[in-house]
DNA sequence: GGATAATTTGACCGACTGGTAAACATTACA
DNA sequence: TGTAATGTTTACCAGTCGGTCAAATTATCC
């Protein structure tokens, strides 16, 4: 009989983490593209190169595959934020901040798409960790960002909204691939976008809000 | 024999014009949070308290339904952006187009959010349009901000990523709305969130961007 | 090599999908 | 008021959906 779905022994086989991998690198591929909604488990068969029942031996449920992405995805997307270090120099802290931003925006562009999608369509799946996990990391970085504005160290502003900004603007280059392409034209859309919005970026953020370079009230 | 469908004599009767709008209202809705795939006519139907045939007897298919949307979400989308003067002020200029971009994210985020879910999900309806009519307008637009720079009015950046992080970080606030409530907790997921963003982002782009408040180079 | 467990597959199910046909109801207008 | 055009609905279709099942195949271990 056959009832394992990495159960029993809590060891997995050589056989299930390969074929567990493979399945999730094709979910990746299409809930990424299409949302969970729109996506279906026949294209994740297909793009994974393995029957449907087989998939569904792995992973009981179409949504059991969806979940298994967003904790693994949430984790590590989460990790330049976690970096972000109260005790080092504010403006290297973020404009180390942003820059591994947009390194995972080019290097994992699926994966913010993912995240993207789940999160246009209301997060229904995830609500619970934005609300919780989330929230308290950013609270604990933005009263970071704060006190660097208290003294002195950095211009005086909404911590919570440069937060967003940053993620936004980074993103961008991710979730909105096709647009940025479109508008750049044939020319620019090579890698060198990425090394433009870097610049671009460190020049609005960093020299933007760092005081030095600024005087107290215009 | 029913053939209409807005054929014909070209003229739309009251009916016609009546039951078009609800439909796409209905579909706004839809189309909005879960995408083209994700989204059935069924549940379009169902919010526009109509029968299924009655809506494909307006909108042939669920295709045109979403085009006829796409259509009218692009023009109006894009209007803030037509409104930036080249003859005016690059200060008020630049604030004024952060303002109404905020403005529409906080107004209509479907409309935001229906953009979204095509770009992301690889723009297949409209790559047209973004290749087309987008990409010209924002080379205009670009174009003049150079301008600005070159005269010195305004700090030299690329003037792409400045639109694109514009674009990004207004549109983050219907785009991304469920995350952002969650972040900023109970509290200040009032309206207010969009003053408090409006006060961030001017000060993030036109304080940071315009000349007089800086030093050459530091 | 044989028993046993793990893996894979084809056939299939009921619910739902986009869309159609045709009967029925309503409106506009002479 | 009659009638033709317009609008609406019920019943339905073929294809796809997520998921099951039992049989077949393969790996594992003695």
């Amino acid at each position: 009989m056959a009832i394992p779905r990495a159960a029993k022994t809590q060891r997995r086989t050589r056989i299930q983490e390969e074929k567990e991998e493979q399945i999730l690198e094709a979910a990746l591929d299409v809930f990424s593209v299409s949302g969970f909604r729109g996506s279906t488990i026949d294209q994740i068969a297909e793009v994974a190169g393995m029957s449907k029942p087989n998939l569904l031996y792995y992973f009981r449920t179409k949504e059991a595959m969806h979940r298994a992405l967003i904790d693994r995805v949430l984790f590590t997307w989460l990790e330049p934020l976690r970096a972000f270090n109260a005790q080092g120099n504010p403006e290297s802290e973020i404009r180390g901040y942003i820059r591994r931003k947009l390194e995972m925006a080019r290097d994992f562009p699926r994966e913010s798409r993912l995240f993207a999608n789940e999160v246009l369509q209301g997060a229904p799946h995830i609500e619970d960790e934005l609300k919780g996990p989330l929230k308290e990391l950013v609270d604990e970085k933005a009263e970071v960002i704060r006190t660097w504005a208290k003294a002195g160290k950095i211009v005086k502003c909404d911590p919570y909204h440069l937060i967003f900004s940053i993620w936004s603007t980074t993103q961008h280059y991710a979730d909105f691939d096709v647009q940025v392409r479109a508008v750049l034209g044939q020319g620019q859309s090579g890698e060198g976008r990425f090394e433009d919005a870097a610049r671009f970026l460190e020049q609005l953020f960093v020299d933007g809000l760092s005081v030095r370079a600024k005087q107290p009230a215009s």
